[in-house]
DNA sequence: TAAGTTCCCGAACATTAGTGCTGACAAGCG
DNA sequence: CGCTTGTCAGCACTAATGTTCGGGAACTTA
């Protein structure tokens, strides 16, 4: 696995290979690679494939034409690595905010999304973004500006910041969640306010806050 | 180029060389459709393929096996739309925290490496991550095991939060900074802790905080 | 009905392209 | 010097693979 291993010629296989791949999109036969690399034998090619193979280079199937294929290179419809986010709307001290209907977001034209690189956001499923207004949520360490990512889920612990909707009226908001009992108390992020308390079947938890994200400190 | 028009047969044609692709690293020959598709006889593919072709969604190379190639699909090499940026250490108050070195990073083993989406991170070039112990900059709304995304930079506009490398000890430190004059105001991000003043000439800057990335909230 | 079009089938044909064999040359080694 | 190993050349063989051709069924149109 070591490059320096190589042969002059292995190497220049190797960046014919490539060079191969990306103009034409299918890989070049031993004779494409002969021709390519000056190699007066298409023996000559199939032995350094050989080598390159042991080396676990190159990925050959044997026999059929063209069966070749470099084992670094990224398969070409891999996963993106990064999800698209809705980002359905800003939240300020006690507003209701917007929530994203059931629909599939599917990159809807009119709706900012941000980008989130997939290793944080496991399925990427039920998952939205809301922009922070004004100073509601010091407390929490989140600061005007800041993107809040949210998990919808029905339940969390106690001390998660979840956004509830409050059943009577209806109103949505974004308050630290704790259980007690059959009530529920909703501690604002800001010590400016008072909590509030709930029967617990008055309140619907609606998502999590599972990431901030601050820009351009 | 209206998918509508399309037979039955060819829409196979196109996901089977779409799966196969993606399975193998290169396109099908004639036969692998036809028993992909379940198709009698290699003329029927060939007349398929023709007619894709004039429909513009798949290009071929006359007389070479496996010259196919979908039209619509990305090169393989194309940019990835995440960067993964180093982990280089942790920092806590006031505490020295070690610095890139100048080599490409290149995925070296024992390096924590973080994603983050390219498009909050322009060039990629001398970006890092540190991860934040304690309380120590709980005053920049940071909290403890925050990641702060820096950027390598030679300056910065007052009130800026940036790593500075003190001449004098060599000492290396996070704090906002102020330009005063001939000298240069240091302000930690912990209230508890006083303002740091020192000669311009003896506080080198190295980079910026450009992000703050909170998981877990 | 007859002609034209589209799509399909089976088979034969021709080229492409992987593989194996023989031999050659140079370097290292006892 | 003889032996082995690694690398290269040339060539032939054969499997893999693209192409073509005659024909047929279903459908449309004059």
């Amino acid at each position: 696995m070591n490059v320096r291993n190589l042969s002059e010629r292995q190497k220049a296989i190797l960046d014919f290979f490539g060079d191969f791949l990306d103009e034409h999109g299918y890989p070049p036969t031993v004779r494409d690679i002969q021709h390519g690399c000056d190699i007066s034998s298409t023996s000559v090619v199939s032995y350094n494939i050989e080598a390159l193979k042991k080396e676990g280079l190159i990925r050959k199937d044997d026999g059929i034409s063209r069966g070749l294929g470099l084992v670094n290179r990224r398969t070409p419809r891999r996963e993106p690595d990064t999800v698209a986010v809705p980002l359905v709307g800003s939240i300020a001290a006690g507003e209701p905010f917007p929530l994203p209907n059931d629909e599939p977001w599917s990159g809807v034209a009119g709706i900012d999304t941000v980008d989130l690189p997939q290793s944080v956001i496991p399925s990427g499923e039920g998952v939205y973004a809301l922009k922070v207004k004004g100073e509601s949520m010091i407390d929490a360490l989140i600061a005007d500006g800041d993107l809040v990512i949210m998990q919808q889920t029905d339940s969390v612990h106690n001390g998660q910041t979840a956004a509830v909707r409050i059943l009577p009226d209806e109103e949505t908001t974004l308050k630290k969640f704790y259980a007690e009992g059959a009530m529920v108390r909703l501690q604002p992020e800001n010590s400016q306010m008072d909590p509030i308390r709930l029967p617990a079947h008055n309140v619907k938890v609606l998502s999590r806050v599972v990431a901030v994200w601050r820009l351009r400190v």
